[in-house]
DNA sequence: AAAGGTGGCAACCGCCTAAGG
DNA sequence: TCCTTAGGCGGTTGCCACCTT
């Protein structure tokens, strides 16, 4: 044995596929349908088992299929999917027509986890290295720098999000999304330099404009969410945009601090422009109103959007990706409030 | 120029589930 | 109820082109 039950059959090729197989799975599945994979080899005269030709067809021969770069569009929509859902790949690759669950997965696990986990240098500190174990024991909130953060996200929230409620949140991650086409979210906090309208919006008034955010099909899940544990949504907008670089607001910094958060630069929304997600403008919050804010309403911030993108453009300037990568984000689920 | 490193991606592996006998 | 089989799915591997040194 060693192999998979399906290709035990003597003389199975594997590998690559060559174009004269391509061609005749094409040929027979145009003409005969796939009813039943495990005959297709046989039928079509190709040394493979069916599984194989089921897999190179769905993945790449079927006509429907789309290829070539994923659009901003995709991009923003599979990064929502995966915040809902996980790495439910065949999930979010039904909301993409004509793009396959492994693509995704492919696009996924090459630059856009590369992309988030992308270490914020300048503001992240050497991180504390409190373990879930400890913080399930504590029982009260919980933070993370960067580091933290990019751990979590590669190691628990995109490979066992299933675990993540049981190790570390008392809920699990539900949303990621980037606030690509976000200029003016700098726009909006460049030119302000006082305090005079920095008002932390109160707790429904905040969640009913993150909403506007995500507008989405996902944003029924996130509206459970917030009635079950009573959280807010706090949001951490884009620190560059290409052509605003000179523009510096940190990465949040989170400290894991006898129950305090510490989050350096906290933007809260003040104003949600419309369904694409773009945000026109946003008030910003300091570690120390955050603080205060924490004391006064005892409410622990369930989501935090932080922005990972402190570098100088998409990947180092790989003028291939997206513009709008440059902008992406994450959320975190933070336990309910104390 | 060559060797080593890296990333993208096609394909495979193993597990799970449903269906049918 | 158990066993077999096929299909579906997510994780992982390995090839290959490209990049770096």
């Amino acid at each position: 044995m060693g192999h998979h039950s399906c290709c035990n059959q003597q003389k199975v090729k594997r590998g690559l596929w060559s174009p004269e197989e391509d061609e005749k799975l094409i040929r027979y599945i145009t003409t005969h349908g796939y009813g039943c994979w495990s005959e297709v080899p046989e039928k079509a005269g190709l040394q493979r088992c069916g599984k194989s030709c089921r897999l190179r067809w769905i993945n790449y021969l079927r006509p429907d299929i789309r290829r070539g770069r994923f659009t901003p569009e995709e991009e923003k929509l599979i990064i929502s999917l995966h915040g809902a859902v996980g790495n439910r790949w065949a999930h979010i690759a039904s909301h993409l027509p004509g793009r396959t669950d492994n693509e995704i997965k492919n696009y996924w696990n090459s630059w856009i986890k590369k992309k988030i986990r992308k270490p914020s240098a300048a503001a992240a500190p050497p991180n504390i290295s409190a373990t879930s174990t400890d913080h399930q024991q504590s029982g009260q909130f919980f933070s993370y720098n960067a580091n933290q953060i990019d751990l979590i996200n590669q190691q628990d929230f995109a490979m066992k999000p299933q675990n993540i409620q049981d190790t570390l949140f008392t809920s699990p991650p539900l949303f990621m999304f980037d606030t690509s086409s976000s200029s003016s979210v700098l726009q909006g906090l460049a030119g302000d330099g006082s305090n005079a309208d920095r008002m932390l919006p109160d707790h429904d008034q905040l969640f009913q404009e993150t909403a506007g955010v995500l507008n989405s099909s996902i944003w029924p899940q996130m509206n459970q969410h917030h009635q079950d544990h009573q959280s807010t949504v706090l949001v951490q907008p884009a620190s560059f945009t290409p052509g605003l670089d000179s523009i510096n607001y940190l990465p949040p910094l989170i400290d894991n601090v006898e129950n305090m958060v510490h989050i350096d630069h906290v933007q809260s929304c003040s104003n949600i422009n419309n369904v694409e997600g773009e945000i026109t403008t946003l008030d910003c919050l300091q570690r120390q109103e955050l603080n205060q804010w924490v004391e006064t309403t005892q409410q622990c911030p369930s989501y935090l959007f932080w922005d990972q993108t402190d570098d100088q453009g998409p990947l180092g300037g790989d003028e291939s990706l997206p513009s709008s990568s440059s902008n992406m984000g994450a959320m975190l689920s933070y336990p309910s409030p104390l």
